[in-house]
This record gives C-alpha cells, structure tokens and sequence, in this order.
DNA sequence: ACTGCGTCCTGGGGGC
DNA sequence: TGCCCCCAGGACGCAG
C-alpha cells in the first residue's frame, strides 16, 4: 500500500529515467484507469504526445509530472497525474515487457537513462492518471517536493501539505497550524491523521505505526490530546515516514514496489501493523487488531493505553 | 462545516 | 478438490 515513503521512492526513481523525456506515444489498455479526464483515453494521449517531462513532483501520496511543450519549453500549465491508490505502480523499463494488469503505458524518448517505456501497472484499479491543469498555489510556495514553480494540480488543490514540505517542518507555523487543525476536530486521532486535507502522505501503515511510537491508542478523542501530545504525534509519524523512506518504503503485500520494480525493505522494521499476537517490541505484550472504521487497527493494548472519555464539561 | 458510512476493485486465502 | 465469501484500503460521494 503505497504511503508517503512508498510515493517518495517512486518519485526519486522517476527522476533518475523520465526527466526531461519526451513522450513519443500513450497507449491507454484500461479507460477506467485514466480519470479523471474529462475526454478519455483520446484527450490523454492528446495531451501527452510530444510534450516533455519538465519535472516529478509530490504531495502526499499524489504525483504530477509537470509538462512543457517542445515547441514552447518555457510553459508548463499541465501535469501528468498519477495517483497509486492501492496497487498502482509506476514502472521504467528499457523494453516493452508483459504486465498482467498494464493499464497504460508510454513510450519516451531523449531519457536520462535506457528508459523507453513508462508502465503504469494496477491490479486493483483504484489508482488512476490523468493530464490536468495546473493552478497557483494559494500561498505561493511550491504545490509540493520536487518543483519550485508555486502550482499544484486543480484536482489535488484540497489536499493539504505532508510532513516532509518544509512549509510544515517541525517548529513552524505550518506545523503548528497542522496541530491546531488537528485538535479542532472532533473524532478519533486516527481518523484526523488519515484525514488527507488536515496532513496528507499518512495511510493506515504509518498511522498505526506513529500511534505506537507516541503510545496513544488509536480511538483517543482528538479533544482529550494536550497540544504537546499531538506534536510529539506528527513527530512520530515524520520520524516514521523517514525511516521507512530510507529503507526504500514498505511492501508489505507485494503490491509496491518502486519505480524499476524492486521491493523496500521495512517491513521488518514494523512495530504493530501487521504484527497480530506478536510482542510488541517495547513491552513484549501482544499486539492486538481491532477494527476501525472498516479498516484494521494494530496496537499494543499496554503501551497504548485504552482511550479516555471526552468530558462533557467542555 | 463536519462527520460518518458506503462504494469502488481484484486476487489471495480460509472455511466448508 | 472446488467453490464461495471475506478481506485488504485510498479517496470520494452522499446523507444527516
């Protein structure tokens, strides 16, 4: 499940083979992978063929490729957008190999490398690209890491900044916005970390993960949460995320893999998700799952102690 | 404005 | 052995 490190990885290798490329063809194999694009599959291609690939930029879990056109390089208003969803992947091959769930592929040339073919590979469907406008950014800095230009794709315009944007480092007023954002939401802390328009990059993984490493239970009220707690939170996520981008990201199902296919190597780092009946690493106490919100929660139930009720005073 | 829940999708695995 | 059902979850649409 491609998370923030995962995406991260999946960008540096896409720097390494597809900047500056040209794209000679776009071949569409699954009109539902390609959206949203208001002219399908014919307006994609349309919007690709002869337009090079200025640049690999991210927030969160999205991807753009900025795109400049040869005849006009210095204008770059549309991007390439790839979301991963579950089990999308974005593949560099030097030929044109067999995928059993191809859903697009283009064809490039001038490649810093003997990259021909950009894949994009999905399973599950429920990641997609698209070519779309660019927009300002409402604040003026960078839409996201790895372009200076202050635009960001119309469509991911709501998606809020991750923990790796240096507008949100920590000790910032980014940051510390993020924190009072976060803290005038009244739901469970985990849903406020996977809430992409509070922080984005953060998906079940390194939620679990991030509870665990702060030793806060994953229903605790936001409410109940001193200012300090949720700091220390965003901490452990970043901590977390860097970590696990250092170790080339998680692929704890096979599904994610990086951009010439190879696996990270985290998983073996992981602390509770994943981990049902296993010691927790800091206590020995067996992790536990639970459900939550149609999703798994992993955590340890002494390091993590049971949520406090909100109180109706305030 | 927020919150919560259902929906999309496919392959693997467990149970019978 | 075979089949069916469930499970994985990111983002979005919709109802309240």
């Amino acid at each position: 499940m491609p998370e923030l490190p995962e995406v991260e990885t999946v960008r540096d290798g896409l720097m390494k083979h597809v900047l500056g490329a040209r794209i000679v063809e776009a071949q569409v194999l699954c009109d539902r992978s390609v959206r949203p694009q208001p002219g399908g599959a014919a307006e994609f291609a349309d919007r690709l063929v002869g337009h090079t690939i200025t640049a690999v930029v991210r927030r969160g879990k999205f991807l753009w490729l900025p795109l400049s056109a040869v005849a006009s390089p210095a204008e770059t208003s549309a991007a390439l957008i790839a979301h991963l969803g579950m089990s999308g992947q974005l593949l560099v091959r030097d030929e044109a190999t067999e995928h059993r769930h191809l859903r697009a592929r283009l064809q490039l040339a001038d490649t810093p490398s003997e990259a021909k073919y950009l894949d994009f590979v999905d399973q599950r469907i429920f990641g997609y690209l698209a070519v779309v406008d660019l927009v300002p950014t409402p604040d003026g800095l960078p839409g996201g890491l790895g372009f200076a230009a202050p635009t960001l794709p119309a469509v991911a315009a709501h998606i809020a900044r991750d923990l790796l944007d240096p507008a949100l480092a920590a000790g910032t007023p980014g940051r510390r916005r993020v924190v009072d954002a976060i803290r005038r939401r009244r739901v469970a802390i985990k849903t406020a970390l996977l809430n992409q328009e509070l922080v984005s990059g953060i998906g079940n993984i390194y939620a679990d993960e991030a509870l665990w490493r702060a030793g806060l239970h994953y229903a605790q009220p936001v409410g109940t949460l001193t200012e300090t707690q949720v700091e220390n939170l965003l901490a452990a996520a970043e901590n977390v995320m860097c970590e696990a981008l250092a170790a080339g990201g998680t692929s704890f199902d096979a599904l994610y893999v990086n951009a010439t296919g190879e696996p990270g190597y985290f998983e073996r780092s992981l602390a509770a998700y994943g981990r049902e009946g296993a010691p927790c690493p800091r206590c020995a106490t067996p992790i536990r799952r639970e459900p939550f919100q149609n999703r798994s929660s992993f955590f340890c139930p002494k390091c993590q102690n049971t949520p406090a009720v909100e109180s109706p005073l305030r």
